[in-house]
This record gives C-alpha cells, sequence and structure tokens, in this order.
DNA sequence: CTAAGCTGTCTGGTGAAAAAGACAAGATCG
DNA sequence: CGATCTTGTCTTTTTCACCAGACAGCTTAG
C-alpha cells in the first residue's frame, strides 16, 4: 500500500526537446493559417536554416506532424499542408454534461484503475463539507470509446455513500446513476474547466505522451440540502473530446445577458473515421535500427 | 507578409527530459491526493532510487513544484507538500462569458499584436458562412491583467464588418462591443473548449514555457439572421484563468435534466495575492551562479 | 532526356543533460 | 550532546540528443 512497485525501467526513447518546439510552431502556423493549406511547406533544409536547427530536428517535427494528418510528405516532392479535418471527437454538450454521461456511460467501455476508501486531501474535504475524521471512497477509471481512451477520472464520494453501491457496480454504471440509486438527491453541482499536462501515469492510461496538453474539468456535486456528493477530477484527451455550449442572446433590452440553449445533444461516440494516430509508441519513432 | 524573418538564434537553455517526468509525475500524485498534504516528501534519495534517476534530476523537479507553491523545501529537514490553495486564477462564468468579458474589458489590457486583412482558412471561411472570395480581418490580442498576460485572442471578423472600427478601438474596447456598435445584431454563439501545447511564440506572449498547456476556445458568433459575426480562436493559461458553470437540477421528474444556473458574476480580475511565479526566466531555473 | 530539388537514410563528431559520488551545513531525535 | 537524518553544492564521468554532411531514390521542371 505505497509504493506500487513500478520501477519505471523502460529503454525510454526520451523526448526531443528542439523538435518539440519547432512541432509546435509549425503547428500553430497551420492551424492559425498562416501557412497557407494545401500548399507546399519550405522544404527542410530551408526550415533548418530558419529555426537554426539541423535537418533531422526538423524531419522529427515534420514526422510528427503527418502522424497527426496536418501534413503530407511526399517523398521527392515536398511537405504539404492539410486542412485540419477536425473531427473524430466526442463532443460533448457543456449545459447537458450529466446527461450526456448517462448516455455515454452505456456506450463506452470502463475501466477501473483503483478503488478505496481514504482520508480526503483537504481541498476534497472542503469541497465535499465533510467533517475531520470522515473518510471518502476515491475511485479511478478511464473510459474507453471504440478501443482509445479518452478520459482519466478521479472520484470522492463520502464513505456513507460510497458504501451503497460495490466495486463491480462502478465499473458497469454511471457514477451518477449510482448515487441517485443510492438515496442521494443530486441538485446542483459546480463545474471548473482548465487545462493541466499529462504525468507519466495519466499520459499512459490515456495513450498520449508525457507533457501532453489535457482539458480539466473539476466538479462538485450537491445534494439539495447542499450537501457534497461528488466531487470529480477528470481529465480528457483534447482530441477526442471536447465541451461545447451554445448560447442565446436573451431579448431584453440593453441587460446583454445570455443564456444556454436547450441540450442538443451532439453527443455520438462515432466511429471516428480518423487519421487514427498510431500511438507514437512512448514517443519516439527512432527506428533503432542499429 | 510572410516569413517574418525571425531567426530564432537564442541560447536557449534548454529544458530537462527526465526531471519534466518527475515533475509532472509528483505534480499529478499532490494534486489527485495520493501524496497526503502537509506530509513530508520522501527523502531525495529516496526519490531517486524509486524513479531511476539521479539526485540532481530530483532536485530539478522538486525545485520546480517549490517554485509553483505546491511543495516547499526545508534545508535540514525535508520537503513538505503544501495544500494547493486554489487562487489568484480569474473565474469566468461560463453562460455569462460576454458581460463578463466587456466588464473585463475595462480592467485589464490589451495588446494589439497583428492587425490585417486576409483570406479566410477553410475552417473560418465555412465557420463563418463566408463566400469563395470574401475577405477577413484577422487580429490577435494579448490581454493582460496585473501585468501578467492571460489570454492569447486570434479573431477574424468578416471585412465588411471589420472596416467600421479602426486598429486603435481594437486597442481599447472589447470587440463585442465594437461588433454591437457596428450595427450588428449578435444573437447566437457556439463555443468549443479543449486544451493545446503553447507554442514558442505563443509561449512567449503569455509569459509560460513552451509546451504548456493552455485552455483553448473557440467561439462563433452569428447574428439574428444566421450570419457569421465573428470566429474567436482564444488560448488561455489555466493558472491564471479559469471557466466555471453553475448548473441546477431542473424538478421534472425523471427527466434528470440540467440547466446553466444565473449568473453569478464571480469573476474579479482581482488583486491576486498568490504565490506568484516568478516566471521561471524561459524556463531554466538554473542557478548560474558561477 | 537531363538537371535540379525534394524526401529518406545513413555516417561520425560534439556538447549538454544526466549520473555518480563526495562533502558541508542545518534539523531532528535519542 | 552526538548520531543520523535531511537539503544544498560542488566535483568528474557517462550518455545521448543534436549537428554536420554525404548519398540514394524519387519527382518535377526545363
Amino acid at each position: 500500500m505505497m509504493g506500487p512497485m513500478t520501477t519505471r525501467s523502460q529503454p525510454m526513447v526520451s523526448e526531443p526537446r528542439k523538435a518539440l518546439r519547432v512541432y509546435l510552431h509549425l503547428k500553430d502556423r497551420i492551424l492559425s493559417g498562416t501557412l497557407a493549406s494545401a500548399a507546399r511547406m519550405p522544404s527542410e533544409p530551408d526550415l533548418a536554416i530558419e529555426h537554426g536547427v539541423s535537418r533531422v530536428t526538423i524531419r522529427g517535427a515534420l514526422e510528427r506532424l503527418a502522424e497527426e494528418g496536418l501534413v503530407e510528405r511526399r517523398p521527392g516532392s515536398g511537405t504539404y499542408v492539410r486542412a485540419a479535418s477536425r473531427s473524430g471527437a466526442i463532443v460533448a454538450d457543456f449545459s447537458n454534461v450529466f446527461t450526456h454521461l448517462v448516455e455515454m456511460g452505456r456506450r463506452t467501455d470502463v475501466r477501473l484503475i483503483s478503488f478505496g476508501y481514504a482520508s480526503p486531501t483537504p481541498a476534497v474535504a472542503e469541497a465535499l463539507g465533510l467533517g475531520p475524521g470522515e473518510e471518502v471512497q476515491r475511485s479511478v477509471r478511464v473510459r474507453i470509446a471504440d478501443g482509445t481512451p479518452f478520459s482519466y477520472l478521479v472520484t470522492y464520494v463520502p464513505k456513507r455513500i460510497g458504501i451503497s453501491y460495490s466495486e463491480a457496480d462502478l465499473r458497469s454504471t454511471p457514477l451518477l446513476e449510482l448515487l441517485e440509486r443510492s438515496g442521494a438527491r443530486v441538485a446542483s453541482a459546480r463545474q471548473t474547466v482548465g487545462a493541466t499536462q499529462a504525468g507519466p501515469e495519466i499520459a499512459e492510461a490515456l495513450g498520449t505522451e508525457t507533457g501532453a496538453a489535457l482539458l480539466s474539468i473539476t466538479r462538485i456535486v450537491k445534494d439539495e440540502a447542499g450537501a457534497g456528493v461528488e466531487y470529480l477530477y477528470a481529465l480528457y484527451r483534447p482530441d477526442l473530446y471536447e465541451l461545447q455550449l451554445d448560447l442565446e442572446r436573451t431579448k431584453r433590452g440593453s441587460a446583454m445577458r445570455w443564456a444556454a440553449k436547450s441540450p442538443v445533444a451532439t453527443g455520438r461516440p462515432a466511429n471516428a473515421t480518423e487519421p487514427r494516430n498510431p500511438k507514437k509508441t512512448g514517443t519516439g519513432k527512432r527506428k533503432t535500427t542499429r
């Protein structure tokens, strides 16, 4: 019960740093339209001079762009920009997250990584309004759609509520449904959205590389009495999951008020016909042919 | 109007790779509560063994955590976890973004980085419903609160609307107000939220390091006739800016519907009494005392 | 067809990050 | 007090990401 004994003794191809810079630079230029779409990019030697790095570094960046389908490499001819073709991502309507999650819980797989009871973090205890000695049930789950993991969920539920369902229940049923079933009267929720870099284990669980940007959502759910019911810390792969919110202007003179539109239920796990990023094998592409 | 001739020939302190891994690993453990708060962390030699790296690498990671206020280092005693103390960030209510932005536009500074007219990206043209030859006004702005830049905004406005205000107007007045003033009847908006890694120039503009995670918002604003008025691509520093949405359950039998709560106006640029991260000088912490 | 230019794939050389270890100074506990 | 922990700060050595350059195979322009 502590060091899970993961010695982390992989070969670890290790990640290029300069190449990352160039990669991000070019990605920005492509996405922001500074680099005309469908046009041919500068040649590798030119890019190498422009960025003050060697050609191998440039190649590293271009290979990555090619893997993500942002460019197309034609041997002997050049590297060509491909219009992003944004798609394949699950779109979640923000004002409708719960319903959506329930729907999704039935269409996606769940992998339960951790399950147990412990003392809450101060932050969690405060958010849920727990007493000093009160324990919480902590679970870590990974949600998978079409074989690809897209979200990493850490949930905290007060022990008194958590004991009403089993580990197996969590594996098969959305947490919110379990809470309802246990008699908790869910009434309100506060969600905070941010972003973080993926740590090594989370990156591995989500099939990304360490340091990748993830969408983070912290959700605090309370019942009718205002007591904390659930504390969720969720991380999403932004290429597979997006939040969406439609706003409408409420006609109210000069008040300039806006209201969330009615739930549109855009969500659809879908069969995502996308470039299907080959996972990048840790991060390296290094042939290691030697 | 193409290669801005940025030769990028900096010395480039270059970033540790292994240290980054350890840093992110420990950060995750602290934030997810696996590492008990206020407790003493394992000693540097222990961490070195656990992660299979040398002590200097561990120190690199710990120094970074200390800079962000996540841990406290006490010479001779140990390194102690500090409860995150989430604060200092501007909190924007999601369902109320517009009003909020208008308020903020008056309390924050704006730096206009780029301004001009050009052909839109296919994606932008489609989103705004533009004709083949129609041009857009493209502007890049950085918003600054208390001397610290926190958002990077790229906006596209159809030329016919864009010409109604000047470059100086953009510097001083929120875009949405300008659009209103020009007679556009803003009626609806769709926002999509995601995350990305900061490219070199964006990172510099926002005072973060290259590769840092940023919150991204894409907003498409339309008028009463359904014609596109504004396309916004915004990047936010997640440590300085958060989205928030309060949900309430609408009492409607078993329908399980949720609605956004009325605007609470939590936003407050504030004087952010936080650890005030010393900016990390590009990325390095290296003492360079020699 | 020929020549120029591009990507793909090697080679060996170089410098900085990381490793390994030693030592000092402060904290803690018996 | 004194033994033993901790972090802080040096050393020297090793490793590997990056660089420079060459060459093959392909595409395209002339």
